[in-house]
Formats: C-alpha cells, sequence, structure tokens
DNA sequence: TTTTGAGTTGTTCGA
DNA sequence: GTCGAACAACTCAAA
C-alpha cells in the first residue's frame, strides 16, 4: 500500500487503545488511520444490546475518541449495517487495508468473513487479530481432538500453553486520516444514536457506580491489583465487601485486555509489593478463565443463549408466570438477599458475582421459570452483560450448561445471606425498608416476632413482601421437577 | 474399547 | 451442637 493509502481500523468490542493488536498494526504500518466505529443494528443474527450495554457503550465510544484525538486521530462513528458500510467506506477513503480484533459468536464471524471476502475481492487487504482472549477457542482440545467440555481439564490445557502474550503498548503517535467526503457515507455523534436514556433518565445510580472508557478500567485494575487482590479468595464470596475486581463491565466492551488483567494481577503479586496470597491470585486467574472458557463454549454452541447445552433438558416442566417473574425482576420476592441483588442490579447495572448466582438458582429452582428469562433480563440490565459469559453462567446455575451446577444444589437464600452478609449490610443498603431489623432475622423477616417488625417499622405484606414461596416447598418441587426429567430420559 | 475417577461456588438429615 | 453422608444419574477426560 503507498503511504497515503490510509488503514482502517475498525473497532468492535476492543474500545481501547493499549494492547490493541489491530491498532498496534495500523500505526506500526505508517499509514493514516481511519479509525471507526459501526452500531450494526440490522445484521441478521447479531443480537441487539440491552439497555444497560447501550448507556454504557456510548461513554465508551466517546471516551476511546477523546483518546484518539489526543494522538491525532479521532473516532468516527457510523451507523448502519456493517456489511455495506465497511466496504464502502473502504472503497471510498482509497484504503489499502482494514483491521479489527475478531470476535466469536457465530453471526458475528459470518459478517465478519462476509466483509473480509468483499473487502478482498475489492482488492483490500483485510487482517485480524486476537485482541480479546488468551486463547482463541479452536487453539484448545482434548486429546482425543474435541472440544473440551468441563472447566477443570479446560483450565490445565489453558496453563499449559502458558502465559498470555505481554500486552502491547498504546501508539504514541497516529496520523489520523480524514473521513472521506465522497461514497455518501455519514459519520455521526455518538449522542445522535440514541444510546443513553433522556426521559426519563434512569441512569443516574450507573453514572455514580462506573467511569466508562479506558481510563476508567485502567484505574480499577491498578485500585484490584495493589488494594483488592489481598485477601480475594475468601473476601471475594462477600456482597458486603468491595472484594471483586469489578472489571466486568471494561473487559466486555473491551476497554481492557484480559492480558492486561492477567499480566498486571501476576506481576503485583510477584513483586511483593501487596499481600496477596499465590492462591488469591489463583483465584482471580481463574476467574478469567472462566471467562475464556466461556467463549470457549460459545463458539463450540452458537445458540449458547437459546437452547440448553444439555438436551436432555428440552423436556424440563418449566412454569410460565409473567407475575412472578415480575415480582423477581422488581425485587419483591420477600426473600431479601434476592431483592437486595435484584435491586442492585437495576439501580447500578450490576450485581455481585455470589448474589447473581442466588437470584438465578432462585429464578430457575424455587420459581421453575425457564432460564431463558433470566438471562434476558440480565441481558437488558446488566452493564457488562457479556454474550458469552451471560449465557454460559446462566445454563451452569439452571444446570443446564456444561460442567454444570449439579441438580441437588438449590441454594437456600437465608443460609447463603447468612453466610456471606452475615452484618446484612448489603441488604440493608439495597432493601432499605429491612434497615432497621435485627441482623439476626434480616435476612429472614418473617421469622422475627411482631415486636421486633414493629419496632423496625417493618409490616409483611405491605412495607415489604412475604416470601412469595416457602423454601421447603420450591425445593422439594424442584427436586421432583428433576428427577421427572431423567425419568423421562 | 473399556474402565475409572472426577466434576467451582450446597443443603439437609440423622447419628 | 457437630459431623458425615446422602442427594440421580451422568458425562467427560484420560489411561
Amino acid at each position: 500500500m503507498s503511504a497515503a493509502s490510509p488503514v482502517i481500523v475498525w473497532f468492535r468490542e476492543d474500545l481501547r487503545i493499549s494492547d490493541n493488536p489491530a491498532l498496534a498494526q495500523a500505526a506500526e504500518s505508517g499509514a493514516p488511520v481511519l479509525c471507526i466505529y459501526v452500531h450494526d443494528e440490522a445484521s441478521p443474527g447479531i443480537r441487539p444490546l440491552g439497555a444497560a450495554s447501550r448507556w454504557w457503550l456510548a461513554g465508551s465510544l466517546r471516551a476511546l475518541d477523546a483518546s484518539l484525538r489526543e494522538r491525532g486521530a479521532a473516532l468516527h462513528v457510523l451507523h448502519g449495517s456493517a456489511r455495506d458500510i465497511v466496504p464502502a467506506l473502504a472503497r471510498a477513503a482509497g484504503a489499502g487495508a482494514v483491521v479489527w480484533n475478531r470476535r466469536y459468536g457465530a453471526a458475528e464471524i459470518a459478517v465478519d468473513t462476509g466483509i473480509k471476502t468483499a473487502l478482498r475481492e475489492a482488492g483490500i487487504a483485510a487482517s485480524s487479530f486476537n485482541g480479546r482472549l488468551i486463547h482463541e477457542p479452536w487453539t484448545l482440545t482434548t486429546k482425543a481432538g474435541g472440544p473440551i467440555r468441563v472447566y477443570t481439564p479446560y483450565w490445565r490445557a489453558m496453563r499449559a500453553k502458558g502465559a498470555p502474550d505481554m500486552p502491547l503498548a498504546a501508539p504514541a503517535a497516529l496520523v489520523g486520516a480524514p473521513f472521506p467526503a465522497a461514497g455518501g457515507l455519514r459519520a455521526v455523534p455518538v449522542d445522535a444514536l440514541g444510546l443513553e436514556p433522556t426521559s426519563p433518565d434512569w441512569a443516574g445510580g450507573m453514572r455514580e457506580a462506573w467511569t466508562r472508557g479506558e481510563e476508567g478500567a485502567q484505574a480499577r485494575l491498578e485500585a484490584f491489583v495493589t488494594g483488592g487482590m489481598a485477601g480475594y479468595g475468601e473476601a471475594r464470596n462477600r456482597p458486603d465487601m468491595p472484594a471483586t475486581s469489578q472489571l466486568s463491565p471494561h473487559l466486555r466492551f473491551g476497554e481492557i485486555s484480559v492480558r492486561q488483567c492477567w499480566h498486571a494481577a501476576e506481576h503485583a503479586e510477584a513483586s511483593g509489593s501487596v499481600r496477596a496470597s499465590p492462591g488469591d491470585l489463583e483465584t482471580f486467574l481463574k476467574e478469567l478463565g472462566w471467562r475464556e472458557f466461556s467463549y470457549y463454549l460459545l463458539h463450540h454452541n452458537p445458540e449458547l443463549a437459546r437452547r440448553d447445552y444439555a438436551p436432555r433438558f428440552e423436556a424440563f416442566p418449566w412454569r410460565s408466570d409473567a407475575g412472578q417473574l415480575d415480582q423477581w425482576q422488581r425485587g419483591r420476592t420477600g426473600y431479601p438477599i434476592v431483592d437486595a441483588g435484584m435491586r442492585q442490579l437495576w439501580t447500578t447495572g450490576w450485581m455481585h458475582n455470589r448474589v447473581r448466582m442466588i437470584v438465578a438458582s432462585f429464578l430457575v429452582k424455587h420459581l421453575l421459570i425457564d432460564w431463558r428469562r433470566g438471562e434476558e433480563w440480565f441481558w437488558d440490565t446488566l452493564v457488562d452483560a457479556d454474550p458469552a459469559s451471560n449465557s454460559a453462567s446462566w445454563q451452569w446455575v439452571a444446570g443446564t450448561g456444561a460442567d454444570a451446577s449439579p441438580f441437588f444444589r438449590i441454594f437456600n437464600p437465608v443460609l447463603q445471606g447468612a453466610k456471606f452478609d452475615p452484618d446484612g449490610i448489603y441488604v440493608r443498603r439495597w432493601v432499605p425498608e429491612l434497615a432497621k431489623l435485627p441482623s439476626s432475622v434480616i435476612h429472614a423477616p418473617w421469622t422475627a416476632p411482631r415486636p421486633i417488625l414493629d419496632a423496625a417499622g417493618v409490616r409483611l405484606g405491605s412495607s415489604y413482601p412475604s416470601p412469595m414461596v416457602p423454601h421447603d416447598e420450591a425445593r422439594a418441587r424442584a427436586l421432583a421437577a428433576l428427577r421427572s426429567l431423567s425419568a423421562k430420559a
């Protein structure tokens, strides 16, 4: 390519400038770069983003544009079908090449493959890179050559391949190519995409909780490896403590790479500058491993968000109950730890991992509502809603997934609350109508004597719901449903 | 091919 | 109050 012909860098789920292989390659070439993002709601099979994710995306795009501008380029945002836009833009700009980092869903791969073919037919180079994973799904198999279906062997295979590649530095300077006037294509301001809510503006709690963009992501990682990682192995289960990394939305939008997280954590532990133990480090790395495994499963099971990974569950007697689903979504189940989690989700776009398991188990096992309804709700409300992790984790809890939670693991919301939120701090924060209850009853208000409830201003059934289903009955019903499945099979 | 041990995250019951 | 076993049966990975 001549020095004058620009390289198009197509950003997708890699909204960062450091450790971005596609951007690094473009910058090294010395050519002017035309950085683009295509908000694609038109390509077949691409799942539309949920509302919370749309909110996050807006901030992430603005932040990326700002950091590209600091280096002499800019982010040009387009709206429409990527299949139409990317080749047309490449021609209009006289681009010598288009580069991007790979995606792993079947529909996304189909779009990218079609574009790659169209570009090459037009005589334009197209290259893709791994910017999202430590190991791409096709690089790990069992010894027999098939896909791995259990996490522990996956983790061992992953470790056996060695450490992830070292992260790439951000390009120090870029030469921005002008957006082509010809070709009839139009770049739009981020605001024009209508990604953020206006009336009503329900994003206040999310703005308070998060800093979108690469700088926010780096700050979060730094805070985690220098502080939060000490004790992570135990404390990560405590929703009443700020013990998790909270990197998930940053990872989801690629504001930070998994390689950066991995190496920063290893370096911090090895340097001895933080009190994290090798066990704390290993637990964190294994969480990154679960993310990798989810992408692996998605790649090998494109229908992961829709179909039971274990086909025998297709006969499962799910209940359809819009009213109960609504109670769960609104955090009105009558089980404080469940309601706290659902309200944290609604307000901040995020829920502590331990609590996600509890609320998911409740929906699927206590209410016998199809895990897909829960997956859809999380998809819409989580800022970290990830096409791989969300589906894989719901299936895991439901017992329909790979290496799944065993059928008899039915979380008791009272015991889980008492164990992981022993002082009721988490419940008090998110379910304020129970704030004055003593810790001894805060996870089971219906067991409190009347005077205690009165003193705390709690009236069950009006100020706070009674349990929508008794735990014992729900547990027995779920076990029976699961037994009916194995009897049929 | 067959066999064998293992499989993220729990709860309940009865001794 | 503590502790160990039962809770389905299955499927996977590897020998």
